[in-house]
DNA sequence: TTTCGTTATGTTTGTATATATATAACGATT
DNA sequence: AATCGTTATATATATACAAACATAACGAAA
């Protein structure tokens, strides 16, 4: 039997989601490009669409995830807070132990 | 912080999808009127995503899920086999488990 | 003060998904 | 053989969502 478990999640803040895996590679592709435009070209989304879910991510957060400039040097820019940077750590732990936690229940359909 | 982990946990077999949560409650709704059709009515989907949802279900299973009659003493019906209504108690013991090992790893978060 | 690339936002267009509608096939019961 | 409610399936319509396009605002630096 090859069945296999999978799962998403995500974390909601007040019936608003905060973070899920889309909004995590967002945030990644933010610190490593130091720019949202930039993130959303490399992840192959529209610029609107990495800016809503930015925007309500700040939105949801009890601090800001990132600051953003607009105009001066470069055009402006976005760069992750410390807690943007923790809460991202925090989520890829979870998930990782999701997802091994998940395997160890494979057996239970595997018995039937 | 009353931040919050959700999840969405689905069981596949060789890359196709076998049961979500919509798939096993469609799945109960089944057991309990006995045709897919009023199972469609009392989750207030329509008949032709419920005929769907059940037709991946059971060409994704390694064994039938259901055995549906056409025709006959009340038109017909569907009913669950032994190894469908095991495969909705393991689904649901497993989802559950999911809930509380999630809601364990919220310390996680809160204290960032 | 002009330029530049960015953030921020609205509007239009396109696509994928869900819904609605219609119809055939079926078989026990009458 | 006529009836009935169901399964099974196709087609057309509607809706929700994503993409594409366009444009304003911004501020450091030249």
């Amino acid at each position: 039997m090859d069945y296999k478990i999978k799962s998403r999640i995500w974390i909601e803040s007040e019936n608003n989601v905060l973070l899920g895996e889309g909004r995590v590679h967002l945030l990644k592709a933010i610190n490593e490009t130091g720019s949202l435009s930039k993130a959303a070209k490399s992840m192959n989304i529209s610029y609107k669409k990495a800016w809503g879910l930015l925007d309500s991510i700040n939105k949801s957060a009890k601090k800001p995830v990132t600051i953003n400039s607009i105009g001066g040097k470069g055009g402006g820019g976005a760069e992750l807070t410390d807690y943007g940077k923790a809460l991202i750590l925090a989520f890829d732990d979870i998930n990782k132990n999701c997802w091994e936690f998940l395997d160890k229940q494979l057996e239970k359909i595997e018995n039937i």
